[in-house]
DNA sequence: TTACACCCTAGAGTGTACTCCAGAGTCAAG
DNA sequence: CTTGACTCTGGAGTACACTCTAGGGTGTAA
């Protein structure tokens, strides 16, 4: 919190493995709050913003839109309890989603290599390409007009 | 493959759940051939089209690009074989990409809940709210100028 | 024949998340 | 005092995957 902590854009940019247009892109989304600045209005860092934007960008690697990853930072304001609350919302509901969708992969994937041991060994091919797809029957989307 | 068993765009849209727009856009793309046409230019599709595209819908839903879905398709037209292989290791890569994600969400799920329930018996919030992100250290991606 | 649902094209617009550029200022070393 | 690395702003460009619009044609039922 001191001033001399306080360090240039590029640092922090090679320290987190951020582009210095992402740090000032995510300052545009009021992702990371404005820095004070020097005298030459160069921007410096806290420690505490290169927390947060370490934080960004595992969330992100985790699936996380900015837009959530901005409401997190909102609601931690509002108290823990609440921030805490949405973070397990969120995670749950990614959780979720990626195991069903491992799940399918898995399938898939099985389904591929029987259906590959069975062409290699009868060689009887083409017809039977887009077999892999399961057919699922939905709802339209859309009326037009 | 007959003539009767074609089917508008407009049809082929609600039985995939599809829009008309991302039908034509996927044409664009190369993925669906350009089906043939009525005397007034009308798309009429055959049942292997609406077979190709739920396909791509299904392969779009567990986490491939439509660049990826595109490889795959030209790729089977080269044989069976480099096709499923092709596939497999798409696949391979995604799941083992969605494992590491699931591991992480469920580690920082448990963190959180730890620290939730911390907090909860402590009430010292604030100071510790970005703790959840464990510090990575990365090389830098760019050099500028 | 006219109403209405459906279809056509070309091209513009959207949202997400950057990425790049020009032109100019800052600052420490030589 | 100049050089070179670093930074600034505003705005344009990119990639992906759509989504929408305008202006017009098609086809069938009343």
């Amino acid at each position: 919190m001191e001033k001399d902590d306080r360090v240039q854009i590029g640092e922090v940019a090679k320290t987190t493995g951020t582009s210095i247009d992402t740090i000032r892109y995510y300052e545009k989304l009021d992702l990371l709050e404005k820095p004070i600045r020097s005298e030459g209005r160069f921007r410096l860092y806290s420690r505490e913003a290169v927390g947060k934007l370490r934080f960004i960008k595992k969330a992100q690697s985790l699936g996380l839109t900015l837009k959530e990853v901005k409401g997190i930072m909102q609601c931690s304001q509002q108290g823990l309890k609440p921030c805490c609350d949405l973070v397990r919302k969120l995670f749950t509901k990614k959780i979720e989603e990626f195991e069903s969708k491992i799940k399918e992969l898995q399938k898939m994937k099985k389904d591929l290599e029987t259906l590959l041991s069975e062409w290699v060994s009868t060689k009887e091919a083409k017809k039977r390409s887009y077999a892999v797809c399961p057919q699922i029957e939905r709802e339209p989307k859309r009326k037009r007009r």
